[in-house]
DNA sequence: GCTCTATTTAGAGTTTTTCTAATCTGTTGA
DNA sequence: TCAACAGATTAGAAAAACTCTAAATAGAGC
């Protein structure tokens, strides 16, 4: 049986210019190997630390923004002083659920315009991004 | 000539259940006095500091909560660690040029939906924000 | 004016995130 | 295989934004 020795998560970092360390192999676990997720840098320093992954929250948070910049991630801002950071890195928007602080995504095309308005002078549209604030009923 | 009392301003605050003081009062006239706005905590800190309006940084955060519930404010989150407190309370949307922390609204009637999606079960929509990020090209 | 309560304030505290500089580790290639 | 080097990790300090506490101050009603 011959090893496989470039999993693809391994050639994701590479490409990205990352070297495949222990905690960002461990932390990519984490984060991608349990479907669409959003998480805050405190959260999955938990996480790492209940399954016994040794990480610094330091190196929790330069991952997170590495993975961000290599277009691993995506970053979610909705309430004030605290970020998420969403496995989802698809044209989609956001539920937001002001009670317990939870992202639920709203597929891309779940959403159509059929008014926008121009971008002021001297800009171009980056990313519209809708985030629909529901409350519980 | 007349006194005149009762100012709207001063009618605003008392309907609010605020007593119109002195910070509370100069904070709104640099508020409001000036069309619409989008300021943080510290930036409306710094323009009373200018106008010899002497209030404490805590008594600004306080002003501008309080506003904000009493519907005088709109609080806007679109950076991670930073509080926008807009005048406009209208139905309205933003722009957002990230090269330099403005903000700039989009009236509400020049954004219309041709489709949005269903709430989440047991939740029902409390407001739809669109951010559209735009850079300088 | 007196009294009562709301408001303000300085300064300490909290929370989230970033920085620093020392140590460690992955990679390369001799 | 291993030395050398650059990249990565880390603990702990620091920064940034915001909140809290408790003492002083000031509107409002009488
Ligand atoms: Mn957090
Ligand atoms: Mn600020
Ligand atoms: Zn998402
Ligand atoms: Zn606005």
């Amino acid at each position: 049986m011959e090893a496989r020795p470039f999993t693809p998560m391994v050639q994701k970092l590479r490409t990205a210019g990352l070297r495949p360390t222990r905690q960002r192999m461990s932390l990519a676990k984490l984060l991608f190997d349990a479907g669409d997720r959003h998480v805050t840098a405190e959260q999955l320093h938990h996480e790492a630390t209940a399954a016994r992954v040794r990480v610094s929250l330091a190196t929790v948070y330069n991952t997170l923004h590495q993975f961000t910049t290599a277009g691993l991630l995506r970053e979610v801002v909705v309430q004030p002083g605290r970020s998420y950071f969403d496995t989802n890195t698809t044209d989609h928007h956001h539920f937001f659920i002001e009670a317990n602080g939870h992202l639920e995504d709203i597929p891309g095309d779940s959403v159509a315009w059929a008014r926008l308005p121009e971008p002021p002078k001297g800009t171009r549209i980056e990313r519209v991004e809708v985030i629909v604030r529901v409350t519980r009923d």
